[in-house]
DNA sequence: GACGGCATACCGACTGGTTGGTATGGCCTC
DNA sequence: GAGGCCATACCAACCAGTCGGTATGCCGTC
C-alpha cells in the first residue's frame, strides 16, 4: 500500500504540520495574536487532533522553537562557507550567507525565536528558555570559528568570542526589528554591512578598495 | 487658572493615565496579549472612559507609540552629553548614556516601540508607521552628530550616517531581545560596547588601553 | 446671578463573538 | 480488545467594543 505517500490533509504528520503552521503563523503576527482555531485552520487539522498532540499551545510554542533549532542547525551546517578552511573566512562566510538569506517577504526572513521571546519572556518561562536556547546554541557554533581565528590570527582582546558571536545575534534580531517598521529589507542589509565591517576591523581585515558594490 | 495647557487632555487626566498603562504594560507583555480591561484597571479608569478617549485599542498604541517618542525626546535632549563641543563625543556620549539606562528589570528599560512593532508590523499599519516613525526620528538626531563627526575629523567612507545611525538602533534593539531571552542586562551591556569599540574603529579613536573595566 | 444650551468627561451593564481547553466517542491497526 | 489517532460537540472565561445615561463645567443672555 501506498503508506508512504505524503498526503497533505490525512493521517500521520498532524503534529508536523501544526508545527510548520505555528512557525510561519507566528512569524507574521506574534504568538498571543495567533489563535488555536488558525493553527488548526492552516495545518487542516481539527482541535482533538491539536490537543492530543500538544496539551497546551504554549508547549506547541516551545516545540516550534526546537524545531526552529534544528532546522537552522540543518541549513548553516550545509552552508557552503562551512567548507572553508580559514576560520576567519568561515566568519564572514557566515555573515555573507545570512545577508544572502534577506529576501523576500519580510515574514520570510525574520526570526521565529526573536519575535516570540520578545512578548513571552515575562509571562512564558517554558517558550523563553526555549528561545534563549535556540538563539544561544546557535551563536555557539559562530563562537567557536570565532576562538579559532583570533588563535589563528593572534588577536588578543579584551572582548571574548562568545561576547561578539552573541553580538552578531543582536545585530541580526535588531536588524530584524527595523525592517519590520520600515516593511523591507534593505535595512537589515545595511546592518549586516556594518557588522561585516567591524568585525574586519577587529581582524585587520579591512581591504581599501570596494570590497561590496553598495 | 492655568486653563493655558496646551494639552486636550482635561480634568482628571485619564487619557494620560491609560497611555502610561499602556506604556509599561505593553512592555511587559506585549500588545496582543494587554487587554482594555487590564488597562483599565491599571489607570484607574472605566471601560466608558477608555472608549470615550480612544475609538480603539490600536489607537491607544498609537497614542503610546507618540508619547514614548515625546519623552524620549526630551530624555535625550536633557541629557549632559548633549553639552559636549565635539560631535564624535556627543556619539559616544549617547552610547555611553544608553549603557548606563540598562537599569532595573528587564521591562523597565526595554523600548516600547520596538516590541510592538514585531507583533503588528503586518496585522496594524498605523501602529507600525508610529513605531517606525519613533525609531526613524531617534535615530535621525544622532545621524546629525555622525556627520557633524564625519566632517569635523575628514571621514571618508562607504557607509552614510544615516546607515550607521540606524545600525545603532538596530544594536540595541537586538540588545533588547538577548536581554530578554537571557532575562538579564548584562547582554546588552556587552552588545552595545561592541558597538561602541567599532565606531572607535570607524574614527580611529581607539584607545590602545583598556578604557572601560570590563 | 439665574438661566438655558451645549460640550466634555465619565460610568458600567451589556453584546456578540472568540478564546484556550475539555469530554467523549469512533475508527483503524496491531 | 487495547491503544494510538483523531473528529465532533461543547464550555466557561474573556475579548473588544457599544450604548443609554449622568455629572460637571463653560458661556452668552437677560
Amino acid at each position: 500500500m501506498d503508506s508512504h505517500s505524503i498526503e497533505p490533509s490525512r493521517s500521520g504528520g498532524a503534529r508536523r504540520r501544526l508545527v510548520d503552521a505555528a512557525t510561519s503563523v507566528i512569524r507574521e503576527k506574534g504568538y498571543a495574536a495567533t489563535s488555536v482555531d488558525e493553527l488548526c485552520a492552516k495545518a487542516g487539522v481539527t482541535k482533538g487532533a491539536f490537543f492530543h498532540h500538544f496539551p497546551s499551545k504554549g508547549s506547541l510554542a516551545v516545540a516550534a522553537a526546537d524545531h526552529w533549532s534544528a532546522i537552522s542547525d540543518a541549513l548553516f551546517a550545509a552552508a557552503p562557507y562551512q567548507q572553508l578552511d580559514d576560520p576567519l573566512d568561515r566568519v564572514f562566510g557566515y555573515l555573507d550567507f545570512r545577508r544572502a538569506l534577506l529576501r523576500g517577504r519580510v515574514e520570510e526572513f525574520t526570526c521565529l525565536v526573536g519575535t516570540m521571546v520578545q512578548e513571552v519572556y515575562g509571562t512564558h518561562p517554558d517558550i523563553r528558555r526555549a528561545c534563549d536556547a535556540s538563539i544561544s546554541g546557535h551563536a555557539v557554533k559562530l563562537e567557536a570559528d570565532i576562538a579559532d581565528a583570533m588563535k589563528r590570527y593572534r588577536i588578543r582582546a579584551s572582548w571574548t568570542p562568545e561576547s561578539l558571536a552573541l553580538h552578531t545575534q543582536a545585530v541580526l534580531q535588531g536588524a530584524f526589528i527595523l525592517a519590520k517598521a520600515k516593511n523591507k529589507a534593505g535595512v537589515a542589509e545595511a546592518s549586516i554591512d556594518h557588522l561585516r565591517r567591524y568585525i574586519e576591523l577587529l581582524f585587520r581585515r579591512l581591504k581599501t578598495g570596494a570590497r561590496r558594490k553598495s
